[in-house]
DNA sequence: CGGAAAAATGCACACGCGATCATTGATTTA
DNA sequence: TAAATCAATGATCGCGTGTGCATTTTTCCG
């Protein structure tokens, strides 16, 4: 048993045959008999032969690879997003090309770069965004880029993203129904493209009902941060309302309040979140939010990755409230 | 601008010097001298040249691809584990191949056979069992295996796990300590050997001091089973502790303790869990628990893919007790 | 049975790169 | 100055595979 793989030629010496007829019983389509055939199979079943992919894609000029850069991993959101993803580029038997973004949290560029190096068929960013010039690259070397919530000025890129402007306003309209006066907007100190879109949305939308909102924002994205700003808030101002623009922030923001400052959500304060994460519907929490289909979002990422020309470069996924008992 | 990809070739004839000194240019160590190297990195710029590192892992024997494959990777648990490993294997240099296990439960042979078509260097595995054959292919092609919590009774293969029955002892110390009669040990329907090892170790030690446990099992790993176990194990017995061998059950069991059954926790009932997931320290919950570290896990795993000759095969990590408030 | 069409098969090339080898030119040493 | 050492360079080969092309074998039909 020799170091390292079995080649096509060993097969091929075994099986008695040409290495074409090797390499031809593992592509479909080809034209191979049934007697060749046989005895190629048996031969590499014995080898324990394995195609070379990295030889194949370097003729194909198709890698069947699809890189996916993202930070957070650990968080809620996005590890419910990666795990649908890998499940559905796994069906589509493409392969998953996994990149932390964590120490590249603002720069993602060489990450990118990686990816080309590997020849990748198409990218995948979770989070972060790329700067011009790498969307330009993209398009120059043919790799189909995909953004999810983010939604940038250009028509050349694919852009798969909640409707966060209809989330921020059924968000308002449901803290107004519920006669708050005085409401917060709460939002990490990163602020990433969906989180602005969202509290502007909702900020406009208070405001034009006459309502003034208190922003709040600091820390990353995370409980922690929704625990400090419950308890900076709360501690003089008398808010009985708050928007948070992800629902890891309102978990914290719902303890600070219940817990850390003794009030009673919905009755003295009512809580919406934005996301629907699994731990919004936990029983100790009960979180009035604004669900993002995450089914519907990965759905969408994969018909672009799938369809040679897309038509539509824009994709908006529409959201939905779910109300459960943080809202009076 | 042609389509594809810039190839050294196209480089060279652009610099006006030999590929040859394109590819020398890339590789570190290599002699080239400075104008050479000056006119190659600026053509090299200027066409957007990027190695194509499928083509050089071709002759190299190194693809620097490190295959992950795992299930439930939107768990708290795994997901927290994904994040640290692919930081990790980044600033090494090593690519992360991730494979979502969710089709193939139980079967994830076809799946380290894809990663054996795509030279993957070295395999870890977050969850799910290897079959033997795999594991003697792995061996054969000079391919590392990495699995993670889970114990086999080979030599040659790479174990990383954390202290299982240690961390049921300290569970049951601590509930007789509580003043616990009458306990159960609660696990998920799809009984990994972790969650068996925890279960079984901590009905010895209990069994050794003479109290009964109540064994439930059933459904996936996940918040619900949890609830589904404490609306089950708390209607009709009489029950004064309890010990989840993940974090996830032990937040379903809570809930449904204080919030479906009425009880108090930790006045009449003293909860302990397993994993010390981010959630186990929310203001809601301040669960009492045993700690894995991720980082020392993730730092195994890590040396055992780099070092050349592995001494040892079988890594136990400690696991600590991290005292909350689920415990009296 | 004979000829034409179809299927099967082997050869050789291409993919993009690293590495080896021989050659050339520059630099140092005796 | 001549000889010797060394850095730099280009041509060539090999990595493992898919595929076009020419050739051989099989099948089909009259």
């Amino acid at each position: 048993m020799a170091r390292g793989f079995v080649t096509a030629e060993e097969v091929a010496k075994k099986a008695g045959v040409s290495r074409s007829a090797v390499s031809r019983t593992f592509t479909p389509g080809a034209s191979v008999s049934k007697a060749v055939r046989r005895k190629v199979l048996k031969a590499a079943q014995e080898l324990g032969y394995r195609v070379n992919r990295l030889a194949q894609g370097l003729n194909n000029e198709r890698s069947n690879l699809i890189g996916v850069v993202g930070a957070n991993l650990s968080s809620p959101f996005i590890a419910k997003q990666l795990d649908l993803l890998s499940i559905g580029l796994l069906r589509r038997g493409l392969q998953c090309l996994l990149l932390n973004a964590a120490d590249a949290r603002k720069d993602i560029a060489p990450l990118i770069e990686l990816l080309f190096e590997f020849r990748a068929q198409a990218i995948v960013v979770l989070s972060g965004e790329p700067p011009a010039s790498i969307i330009d690259e993209c398009i120059a070397n043919g790799v189909r880029l995909i953004l999810i919530n983010q939604r940038l000025d250009r028509t050349d890129t694919n852009m798969v993203l909640s409707d966060d402007s209809h989330g921020a306003d059924l968000a308002a309209m449901r803290l107004i129904s519920a006669g708050c006066r005085k409401v917060a907007v709460v939002s990490s100190g990163s602020q990433t493209p969906a989180q602005l879109r969202r509290a502007t949305a909702f900020t406009q939308r208070m405001n034009a009902e006459g309502i003034d909102v208190i922003a709040w924002s600091g820390g990353p994205t995370s409980y922690d941060s929704g625990y400090q700003a419950g308890m900076e808030l709360l501690d003089d101002k008398a808010i009985d309302g708050a928007f948070c623009v992800t629902d890891l922030l309102a978990l914290g923001f719902m303890d600070a309040a219940r817990l850390g400052m003794g009030r009673r959500v919905p009755e003295d304060l009512s809580i919406v979140g934005f996301d629907d994460i699994p731990q919004a519907g936990w029983k100790s929490y009960q979180l009035t939010t604004i669900a993002q289909s995450f089914d519907a979002l990965t759905e969408k990422v994969l018909t672009a990755l799938d369809s040679d020309q897309p038509e539509t470069r824009l994709q908006v996924v529409p959201v939905s409230m779910v109300e459960r008992m943080t809202t009076r």
